[in-house]
DNA sequence: TCCTTATATCCATGTGTATGTATATGCACG
DNA sequence: CGTGCATATACATACACATGGATATAAGGA
């Protein structure tokens, strides 16, 4: 159903592939071993990052090896850039005043 | 239940909302009219985003004024930070003309 | 005190999605 | 060919979650 970059990376398993991809090509037999689920899922979520544009496939013999596409990550660096000034600029400012974000929520009850 | 940043993000509703909040503090009914869903859900959403540390509240008077926080954001750098070796590297190796930034040469993996 | 505005919470519902099991497809090699 | 390995797909299930409507709470103003 093409997930976005977010919706793609919302999925912890799914993340915890594409940080296995981090350090360069991996056929799924290996992601298996790291992911934690069942090798039909890991299919499934390789084919989820295959087309929200994630990854590259590239068969050879019977194994299939994936890599990560820079692009999405592009993408999401342009999203997050547009609050950089925001985090930048309160670094300082504020600082630790914002530390205290527990609770204040919920009055009573 | 607590998400972190990539699922809180996830939903498109809720990051129309934290792109309402990139100029600065809203009142919920402004966020309402922008963001095209009932108010019932648009409080839920801002909860939500308050429990994962997206936003803070100041009420004033009836109403509560939202507002960004920067830790997320940080957190979401970080995090993309980790693959910004892929995508310059791999931006280098196909020659695109935007990157004269980078002033050394780097070795391919 | 009553009425209105602003926001949060409860409830019911529909939809999405992650998962495992089982099965299919494709390649390799004897 | 037939057997085994690597990967993908079908199916069923369970659970999460976004949503609207109704209602609760709280403040403001007449």
């Amino acid at each position: 159903m093409q997930l976005d970059a977010f919706q793609t990376l919302a999925d912890p398993t799914r993340r915890r592939i594409v940080e296995s991809l981090r350090k360069g090509e991996r056929q799924v037999s290996e992601i298996v071993r790291e992911a934690g689920i069942h090798q039909s899922g890991v299919s499934r979520h390789l084919g989820i990052l295959h087309d929200s544009g994630f990854v590259t496939v590239r068969p050879e013999g019977q194994r299939r090896l994936y890599a990560l596409r820079p692009e999405p990550f592009r993408e999401l660096e342009g999203w997050l850039s547009q609050y950089r000034n925001l985090w930048e600029a309160r670094l300082d400012r504020f600082g630790a005043a914002l530390e205290h974000r527990r609770k204040a929520r919920r009055p009573k009850k």
